[in-house]
Parts: C-alpha cells; sequence; structure tokens
DNA sequence: TTGTATGCGTTATCAC
DNA sequence: GTGATAACGCATACAA
C-alpha cells in the first residue's frame, strides 16, 4: 500500500476520483441502485474496500432526515421484565436495519423527561417508551406527537388518552387470576402490596384484583392494602406491620416478584408456614421465583412476546410515514398466564 | 399562533429570518458563545422556543465530525453483571454528554462482528466491548484502532495485546480466593465447572483456582474439570457426571453464579447436604445467590465501579482526541472479593 | 447507464 | 459583537 497524506478520512468523493467517474454513480453503486452497471458497480465495491472506505451515517442521516436509530427509554434495564423486551426489541429493529437507543430513566420523572428531549434533539425515527413510576404529565412526549414521529407506550402507558400507540400486558387479568386463585386455594383474609396507582399497571392489577375478591363477596381491608415504590425494603415494612396484631392476613397478593420474594424470606423468619398459613403471588414470573424456596406462584407476562408487537407496531408506523393517514387503533393488550408454584 | 406553511422543521436559518439577523448569530447563541451580546442571546432562545425550534445533531455531527454517541457491544444485557455495568456507565456518560447505544452480541462471534461494523458506520466516537464467548479473532475491531477512535475492553477482553484500552476485573484473584476458601474449607476433592478457555476471564478464573490448589499440593482431576457455556443445563449434565460413581467431589467451584445454582438444586434433589458433603463457591455475586436456600458464596465483582473506571478513561481519551499522544498504560484491573455464604 | 448540480442544517473562519 | 461564506459527506432531480 502506498503511503497516503493522512487527510480526515475517505468519501465517496475520493473513491469517485481515485475511479475517474462521478460521486452520484459510487453514491448509486454502493446503495445497489438498480439502475447501474454490474460492472462499475463491482469496480466501486472493490475501490471502497481497498481505501477502507466507511459509509457516513451522520451525512446520509442529514440527507435522508432520518437517522434509522430508535429511543428507547425504560425505567430500570436491570427488571427482569425489561431485559427480556429489549433483548428481543432489539433483534427484531436490527434486523428491520434500526439501531437501538436504550436510555433509563431509572424511574425517576426528571431523567426521563430529560432523556426526551435528549432523543428528540438526536433525531430519533420513533420513540419506544415504558414510564417511571411517578410518571402522570407526559407532556414531554408532545414533540414527537405534534413531529409526527412514531411514539409507542409499552407496559407502563399514560392512563390518558394521547396519539401514541398502546401496547399493554393484561395486568387486569393478572389481577382477576391472581384474586380467583387466592379464593380458590381458600384465602379469605387477603392482602394485597401494590406499586403507586400512578403507574397505570398498578392501576390496572389493583382493580382486577379488587373485582375478583368482590365476585366472591370479599372487600380488602384499607389498612391491609399498600401502595408504594416495590423494593424489598419497604415490602418489610409493609409485612412487619401486617403481621404485628393478632388477626393477620392468609393470602398475598405481591404487584411484583421481588415483594413475593421478601414475603417468602419474611415468613420463614417468622416461621410462618406456606402456603398453609399464608399463600403468597407474584407478578412477572421473575425467574428469581422458581430459585427460592419454596417457589412462588406468579404471573407470565411473555416480554418477548410484546417486544414483537411492539416491533411489529413500530416497523409499521415507520413504512407508513408520510403516507396519507396514519389510523392508531385501539390498545394493543398482550396475553397473561398464571403459573403455579408451592406458594398457594 | 399564526398558522404557518408546513415546511419541514424550523431551522437556525428560519430564526435567523424571523429574528433579521445572521444563522451565524443564531447558532452562537444557542451555543452559548462567549462573543454574543446577552441581549440577543436571549431574543434568540425566545424566539427558538416559540418557533419549536429542536437541535439537529445530524448536521451539528456532520459538520463538527463527531456524532456524540459511544457504542457499547455486551455479550448479554440480562447478566446481573452487565445489566449493573451498563447503569453505571449510562449515568456517567449520559452526565459527560454522550448518549450510549447498547447492543448485544447473545455471546454469538457473528453477531458480534456485525455489530462492530454497524457501529463503525454508525460513527460512534468510542467504542465499549464485553467480548462473546468464543471471539478469538477480534479482527473486526481493527478499524477503530486504526482510525484513532477509542476502543475499550473490559471484563471479557482480548487475551492478545491489542492498542485497545482493557479494564478487568481481578479474575485471577477471584479463582484463587476461591480455590483458598475451599481449601481451609476441608476439600480435598475438587471439581471446577468452567466456561471455555477462549475467553480471557475463565482462564484467568482457571489459572488461579488451579494455582490455588497446586499451593497446598492437590491437583484437579481432569474429568472433574469442564469448560463449557455455564447454562443451568450443561451444569446439570456435568454434575451427572461427576455424582455418577463412588467417587465423588466434596467441593464444587463454578465459574458463573448460574451454574453454582444449579449445583444447590442438583445437590438439593440427590439430598446431599450442603455444605457437610459438598462445598460450592459461585462467581459473579448476582443477587439469586443470596434467595436460594442454601445461599450461595460468591465471588463479588463490583460492577458499578468497573463502569466507573471504564467512563473515566473514556472521557479522558475523548478529550485527549488529537492531542499529540495518545498513552494506553497497562491493562486496568479492578479488585475482586469473596462474599460468603451458606454454601461453604 | 452516467454525470452535474444542489441542498440537507450546522458551525468555523474570516472579515468588518 | 455580528455577518457572509464555505464546507462537512451524501443522495437525489434533472440532464445527457
Amino acid at each position: 500500500m502506498t503511503s497516503r497524506k493522512p487527510k480526515s478520512e475517505n468519501s465517496i468523493v475520493d473513491i469517485a476520483r481515485a475511479l475517474g467517474i462521478s460521486p452520484a454513480t459510487v453514491s448509486r453503486a454502493l446503495n445497489d441502485n438498480s439502475r447501474i452497471s454490474e460492472a462499475t458497480r463491482m469496480r466501486v465495491k472493490e475501490m471502497a474496500k481497498e481505501m477502507g472506505y466507511r459509509h457516513n451515517s451522520m451525512a446520509s442521516s442529514l440527507r435522508n432526515r432520518r437517522s434509522n436509530i430508535i429511543g428507547l427509554i425504560v425505567p430500570r434495564i436491570s427488571m427482569y421484565f425489561h431485559a427480556y423486551f429489549i433483548t428481543s426489541l432489539q433483534r427484531q429493529l436490527q434486523a428491520a436495519g434500526y439501531n437501538l437507543m436504550i436510555c433509563q430513566s431509572n424511574d425517576s420523572v426528571k431523567l426521563e423527561k430529560e432523556l426526551a428531549n435528549s432523543l428528540y434533539s438526536a433525531r430519533v425515527d420513533a420513540l419506544v417508551v415504558s414510564l417511571a413510576l411517578y410518571t402522570e404529565d407526559i407532556s414531554h412526549f408532545d414533540g414527537f406527537l405534534q413531529q409526527g414521529i412514531p411514539l409507542v407506550f409499552y407496559d407502563r402507558v399514560p392512563t390518558v388518552e394521547t396519539g401514541a400507540y398502546v401496547i399493554k400486558g393484561d395486568d387486569y387479568r393478572g389481577g382477576l387470576l391472581a384474586g380467583n386463585h387466592l379464593m380458590q386455594a381458600g384465602c379469605r383474609q387477603m392482602a394485597y402490596i401494590s406499586g403507586p396507582l400512578s403507574c397505570s399497571i398498578y392501576q390496572e392489577r389493583t382493580r382486577g384484583f379488587v373485582d375478583a375478591l368482590a365476585k366472591h363477596g370479599i372487600a380488602l381491608r384499607e389498612d391491609w392494602v399498600f401502595h408504594q415504590e416495590l423494593t424489598a425494603e419497604n415490602a418489610w415494612n409493609s409485612l412487619r406491620k401486617l403481621f404485628k396484631g393478632k388477626h393477620i392476613p392468609d393470602g398475598l397478593f405481591a404487584a411484583n416478584d421481588t415483594t413475593a420474594i421478601a414475603a417468602v424470606e419474611f415468613a420463614r423468619e417468622r416461621q410462618i408456614p406456606i402456603p398453609d398459613k399464608l399463600k403468597i403471588i407474584g407478578y412477572s414470573n421473575d425467574p428469581r421465583t422458581s430459585i427460592i424456596t419454596p417457589p412462588i406462584t406468579s404471573v407470565e407476562q411473555y416480554p418477548s412476546e410484546m417486544a414483537d408487537k411492539v416491533a411489529d407496531t413500530l416497523v409499521g408506523a415507520l413504512q407508513r410515514q408520510g403516507s396519507a393517514v396514519t389510523r392508531l387503533g385501539e390498545p394493543l393488550v398482550c396475553p397473561v398466564d398464571l403459573v403455579r408454584r408451592m406458594t398457594t
């Protein structure tokens, strides 16, 4: 290889010059444009490789007015459900030629806003969001809607009507399943540890659970219901309250698995026999639920399947971009299932 | 708001026109350039907001020849160590004004190559990589080195010398700790289930473990050593082999926690008392190890601290870009600790 | 099938 | 302190 002057980097113009043809032809050849002779296409590609050419997607994006980047805002990457959702989503989008820019709001409304703005400026072609725990005002996503940038909410979705796509789990049914299952298992003194009602999924799980009990003529004691961040520490505090008196619950619906796990550990410490004296159901079917002793009954959410639906929606919306009408349709509701284990 | 012709989107040129000033001034005002009057700065920002202007980072990136995007290739986002590493890394980089483009190789060498090329074309400003299980040839990262794009390997790093930054856990010491601890606990019949030796971390853990035993005059039986993908299924198969005869191990070093967990479950099924008849150590201090019964002794890797070092290295390298010499220095080795629980 | 010319939106350089 | 201008690299409309 001859020593070349260390100019910035080879562009299609350099290739064109080296080949004595026009940059336009090079561009077409590299993009496998139809109106180009097989011979030049080959010559160009060969020279491109030889010169160490790499496509500049910044220039390309600017010219095409699309970045081929899709933004994702997720509360926490470390949550089982989201980790598997992301894995699946990324595979799909990669296959469709998109890169994913993954950001974590860390369940902070403030950070979620910043990320939304940042991704907005980064000119993502679309945005996928699962909301932070206390996000109620969603005006920080308005820009996307106004600009006609596809916006998809999944799992934790807004509780108000928006112009965005919505793909959610059937949390109402999840709550219903949990309630029915505990009833059938003979529980009558129910406790419920849930996330805050600012968050769609906990609203729905609560509604489903309450409805299930109501059908059997059971009501929840108000002081046995908790709405809080579902950390292990909060769970322990609530459990201590639940079990401090003489009158104690015989069934617990935990709206996530971290809480259910804490409950099993709490019961172990207090020597409360499970499932004999206390039955427990979690939510998400986190792998940890099957590892602990006793393994915990939980509600499966099928994260991969949800990711597939999000990807389909997204790719569809991106293809339709610009074409006449973009009809949104109803929120897509994904099925859930009860996975029965030894705590019920 | 008056109805405006629906042209594509407002640029600084539009703002300039609306204000009767030049685009250059607008740009300077928006970037808080020093040589601009406070008055114009305010006027410009106000108008920008009013016109719904958003910065176009594609144009900006093209002009500046930097994308402000940092690429990350990770084997699996769902592994505890990586999930926490990513969380920390992202926080740091966000603060430094960079966006992170996270990709999963899914432990496939082929996919890793594709992702490297894709991120290369995407013109990331830097690349952070933890290698796939069987990656030995790392020539797909050569482009980054040649272009002087900062390249940082962490955790699973190349086993050969490269021009890249290397930040790794002290896996040799991890293996050593595990070996010493099992010896002190009285084990003499050691089994070892490890990942493939193509992968730096398993090479080192193996070396440390073997050295620890050797110091006590103990050698590993060859048929009690496994090098394989560390899935639960593979673990079960190996465990069946280990415990099929009369002569069985009394100590097991599992090079990841998934394997250690499988071992505990296997022992439970076979009614092998832990730690009396069999002692087990895992690696990574995955939260699952503290949930299972009995909780598993494991090696903590401090993912957040490693992420901090990667971020520092990265930001430093990016700032030095272009300036005379870029000295790499030795690989950075991060500390590990043994977390003692009930399996030893 | 190929070439010419232009513009995507921003910012750096130079001039005033 | 501000303006005019050019250039980043690519892809298209139009011409040939």
